[in-house]
DNA sequence: GCCGCTATGTATAACGC
DNA sequence: TGCGTTATACATAGCGG
């Protein structure tokens, strides 16, 4: 897709790697992004950056917005001369958020897994080990739901105060300019 | 990407949205591999189809990445750059969240009816990739609760009071606080 | 409904700032 | 390190079997 074809193999310089990287992210959020809205399907995706870093993605609404967040430029945003406990509880939010934007990406592939492996057997006797599975997913889903709306809760009062800022969800696909090559 | 340029809408053709899925789905998963391979990073997808089947990609394998996850600490704030704009994106988040529990909630319902529906196939068997799965989600189960613990405990110091964090880019990684619960 | 085909729209490798 | 540009490699929409 580039001026020259690369073969898939891990890229050695790990300058050029950390560069593929980004551009490949982008562009695999803003697929994930596409198909979902194409199809009014539900999206995960997780992964972490050659420096380990986690970057998530997931639909429904969330759409792009979550790539675009973890993408932002700390320069184009200005303003906002808010105490130090709003970023640090700003990076622990997207933390959280992104933990468990990801524990829910591996609960639902977890559901996949188990429904691959049902398919290839037909042990009955299975089926209740599924069936309790796939209970325990619900039930974490449940713990993590109530906390989140502690934390959020939490959140909400402690920010409570100022500005708004644009920040909006303008996102993934907004470069459109277009033109045949030459 | 086709004979003539699509917008990024819903396909209302339930069958043209069955095949753009398809086709779709296959190719963010070949995304998210080149992407892993020539990074070697980890990576996962989750997708739901039209039919609420799902599927999906990793590339060391789920637990991994839920590992590698879960090991991140609430206190390191090495990920990502955003540290500005804390208020309005803090309503993003509070939002993102709000999608998140519903989308987990959603996922969780589906899963269920899913299994329903697997109860009245059978196939070959495959018990060893059942028991193990069945050791990951209990382990999984374990690892996150603790996780929860500990976010809300981060989270109660801040919102109890602020914490200068001076978010350098020096990766901290893991620091394997984990404890084998079992 | 899945496979292949082909014309096009996109993503992105190499560069340049 | 990140963002923009250009030349190409890829992905895929619309069809046909």
């Amino acid at each position: 897709m580039g001026r020259k074809k690369i073969e898939i193999k891990l890229v050695k310089d790990p300058n050029v790697r950390q560069v593929t990287f980004s551009k490949r992210r982008t562009g695999l959020f803003k697929k994930a992004s596409e198909l979902s809205i194409l199809c009014g399907t539900e999206v995960a995706a997780v992964v972490f950056s050659p420096g380990n870093k986690p970057y998530s993605f997931a639909h429904p609404n969330v759409d792009a917005v979550a790539a675009e967040f973890l993408q932002q430029e700390p320069n184009s945003n200005e303003a906002h001369g808010s105490s130090s406990s709003n970023e640090a509880n700003l990076d622990e939010l997207n933390q959280q958020l992104l933990d468990l934007t990801n524990q829910s990406c591996e609960e639902a592939k977890k559901g996949k897994l188990y429904d691959e492996a049902l398919k290839n057997q037909s042990n009955k006797t299975k089926l209740q080990d599924l069936q309790e599975l796939h209970e325990s997913a619900a039930e974490l889903r449940c713990l993590i739901k109530e906390r989140l709306n502690e934390m959020e809760a939490a959140e909400a009062m402690l920010v409570m105060k100022e500005q708004p800022v644009e920040f909006s969800e303008n996102h993934v696909a907004k470069k459109k300019k277009r033109k045949t090559k030459a």
